[in-house]
DNA sequence: GTAATTGCAAATACTTTGCCACGTA
DNA sequence: TACGTGGCAAAGTATTTGCAATTAC
């Protein structure tokens, strides 16, 4: 757990990004959730709300996923969620579109050779899928 | 196709929803363009621009989607994106980060069998999933 | 005639940016 | 010291709503 946090901000050193508060903090607070989350949650989040301004997060998630340490991801409501990149790594989502709830989804991946045959035929560079499920859960049914 | 938006608008009808220009208008544009679109793109199209307010598109949009004749998708940069229900059809997509292009992928879905396991494990009701693969087209690249 | 639908404009709700101060390297 | 970062507040953008007028049935 923290391993992986000290491993995502060793790679954004790499990157030529500083060393702050608000980055250790906004690593941690994704790594510990352990799904994709909005900017308005990572903002409010214990770790972050005292330590910096809700711009500043917005612009970190932004130099993240612009370095390849974060993807965004749609999901709910069309809100962009973030989550960590973890090389070998890949996470489908189970959503329930009544409370918003989102968990990862444990089961492999079913489309790898889909996106490989895709990625054949259609010469497209650097892709990549989302896949997410979508009903209501048992507590909100 | 015709008959795609006249069964479309009969569904709508049998669902208390009224004839109106609007109605059949905004399902012919969406049926015509075989793929997803937004709000804004649908309010500027050629059949709808002239004939009404983006707010009605924008209320029709709701509407249709409440009662199952649309469904709201991501996709891309997290706008709303609506596309028509077709009983028994199902799309995944594939869509360039770079200029927005948004294709329907041919090949059979490879997600269902996960799905119906899904189902089964956790009870969801209403579960249906949306699969999209993003990447850099051949133009862009 | 009645209730759904619409237009227009105003109100939200977020996201995004400018500018100057600050802190890391 | 220099340049990436951060705070605060303003600007921008798209979505959503109120209300009176209109239209489908």
């Amino acid at each position: 757990m923290q391993q992986v946090v000290t491993l995502a901000v060793a790679r954004c050193r790499e990157l030529g990004l500083r060393r702050t508060k608000a980055l250790e903090e906004l690593l941690a607070t994704l790594v510990e959730a352990e799904r994709p989350m909005t900017l308005a949650e990572l903002s409010a989040s214990p770790r972050l709300t005292e330590l910096c301004d809700k711009a500043t997060v917005y612009r970190l998630l932004q130099r993240l996923t612009e370095h390849g340490i974060l993807r965004r991801l749609g999901l709910h409501e069309r809100a962009a969620y973030f989550t960590l990149l973890q090389p070998g790594k890949h996470s489908d989502y189970l959503i329930c579109t009544g409370c918003g709830k989102i968990e990862a989804i444990k089961a492999p991946c079913p489309v790898h050779e889909l996106e490989d045959e895709i990625r054949e035929k259609t010469r497209y560079r650097g892709l990549y899928h989302e896949l997410e499920f979508f009903g209501i859960c048992p507590r909100c049914a």
